[in-house]
DNA sequence: TGTTACAATTGATCCATATCAACAATTTAC
DNA sequence: GTAAATTGTTGATATGGATCAATTGTAACA
C-alpha cells in the first residue's frame, strides 16, 4: 500500500552517510574544516534569518528544528544523533539558516565550514548524491508530517509521537521521557493542555504506563491502529 | 526580517535550472531519454505508490500535486511550467511516486528516464549542485506552507491562495480562475463551503472583484496584510 | 430542449480543540 | 529548607470551521 508511509508522523530517521563517501585526504579537509561545540539543554544551536556559514551535524543528544513567526512555533524534524542540520543554507539563495534549531537535551554538535562542503559536493560526485539522498528523505518526512499535522486529530498525532520516539529516538518501548507537556504539545502541533488530556486517555485505556518521567508503551499494536486512524 | 519567508503559503516558483548545466552530448543523451506527454485537465499524471522510472518535467500547463489515504488529500504544491515533478523519486529508498499529480488543465509533461537522469548526477557535478539547489528550494517552499496551514486561519489561507495565483502563477492582478471551489479548498486546506465564505468576505470588503471565472485583485496590499496576519 | 449531473451558495448545527482560570506538584534558587 | 518559579492537571467556556441540508446556478448531453 502506498498510503504506507503517510501513516508515519514526525521524526528524522535516515543515518547520514554522506561523509563515507569522501576520500581520506577530503575527510581530512573536512575534519580541519570543523569545529565541536556542546550545547546545553534548551540552547540555540542555531536561529532562523541569522547568517549560516557553517553546516551543523549532530553528534550526540537531540534537537529540535522550528520555524517560528513570534506568535506561533512549527516543530519541522526533531534530529537525533548522526544527522546534518542546516542543510537547506547550501542552497544560493538562502545564506541564512531557514529555521532555527534548540537542543532538547546536552548535545555535541560539529560545525562545518559551509565553503568547505560545496566544495566536496562539486568535486566528489558519490559524496553530491548522498547528499540529494538525505535531502530526498527530509523530504519525504515533511511531507508525511504535513500531512499529518493537517489531516490527524490530536488523538492520533500524539500517538504518533509517542510511537516515533520509541521507534526512531530511544528505540525502546519502555524510557525516560525528556521532553515537557510543553514541548509535546509543540511537537505534535497541539495545547499543552489537550496533551494532557490525551495522554491521560491512552493511560486509562492502558495503552501506555507512566511514572515521573518514565514512559513505557503497553500496547503498541493498538497505539499503531490509533495512529493510522488520525 | 527573518520571518519574511513565512508569510508566503505555497507555490513553486523557482525556474528549474539544472540541464543547462548539461553539455551539448549530455543534453542529446537526456533528449533521446525523453518522452512528451500530452495531459488533458483533470487527468492524472503520476500516482502515488506506482513504480516510477521517469523523472517528470511540466513544459507547459498547471499541476498539482498531492499526498493521499483515500480518505483525505493534502496539496503539496502547485507546479507551474518549467519544473520538475517527482525528483524524491531519485532517492534509492523510493523507486514509487511518493505522491500523486493531477493535471488543472492541459498539460506537457517531458518523461525523462530515471536511469539516464541519475547518470548525470554521478557525471555532472554542476548539474547535481543544480538539482541540490532545487530540491533544498521545494523544501523550504513546503516549509513555509507547512506552517501556514497549521497556523493561518482559514481567511489568511484564502488570502495567500490569492496572492500565489496572481504573484506566481499568473503573473497579473486580474486572471481566470482555472479552479473550482473544491479544488480551492483543497488547496488552502478547508472546506469548500468555507473558501466560498471567506471569498464573499473579500469580495463584500472590496478587496476583490469577481465576474464568473474572472478574478480581480483590488486591494493587494490589504490582502497582504491579511495574508500575514493569519 | 428538457433532463441530468455537477458547482456554487447560504443557513443551521455540531464538534474538536483552543483558551482561560484555578490549583497541585515539582523543580530551581538562594 | 523554604520561597519562588515553573510545570502539570483539571474543569468550564468559547470558537473557528466542518458538516449537513436545502437551493440555486450552470454546464454537459441525449
Amino acid at each position: 500500500m502506498g498510503s504506507k508511509q503517510l501513516t508515519s508522523c514526525t521524526i528524522s530517521s535516515r543515518h547520514c552517510a554522506c561523509f563515507e563517501q569522501l576520500t581520506n585526504a577530503e575527510q581530512k579537509r573536512v575534519e580541519e574544516n570543523t569545529a565541536i561545540v556542546k550545547y546545553k539543554k534548551g540552547e540555540l544551536i542555531c536561529k532562523q534569518g541569522a547568517m549560516a556559514s557553517q553546516i551543523l551535524y549532530i553528534e550526540s543528544g537531540l534537537a529540535k528544528v522550528f520555524l517560528d513567526n513570534g506568535n506561533d512555533t512549527l516543530v519541522l524534524k526533531v534530529i537525533p544523533p548522526g544527522n546534518l542540520l542546516g542543510l537547506t543554507s547550501i542552497g544560493s539563495e538562502n545564506s541564512t539558516f531557514q529555521y532555527s534549531a534548540l537542543a532538547y537535551v546536552d548535545s555535541v554538535v560539529k560545525q562545518i565550514e559551509i565553503s568547505c562542503f560545496k566544495e566536496m559536493l562539486h568535486t566528489n560526485p558519490k559524496f553530491a548524491s548522498e547528499v540529494i539522498e538525505i535531502l530526498i528523505s527530509n523530504t519525504v518526512q515533511i511531507n508525511g508530517r504535513f500531512f499529518c499535522l493537517t489531516h490527524k486529530q490530536s488523538y492520533g498525532r500524539l500517538a504518533d509521537i509517542l510511537l516515533c520516539l520509541a521507534d526512531r529516538i530511544f528505540y525502546s518501548q519502555d524510557f525516560l521521557l525528556p521532553l515537557s507537556r510543553k514541548e509535546l504539545a509543540e511537537l505534535s502541533g497541539i495545547s499543552a493542555e489537550t496533551v494532557v488530556r490525551m495522554l491521560k486517555k491512552v493511560n486509562d485505556e492502558g495503552l501506555i504506563a507512566t511514572e515521573g518521567k518514565n514512559l513505557r508503551i503497553l500496547d503498541y499494536h493498538k497505539l499503531k491502529i490509533i495512529s493510522e486512524m488520525g
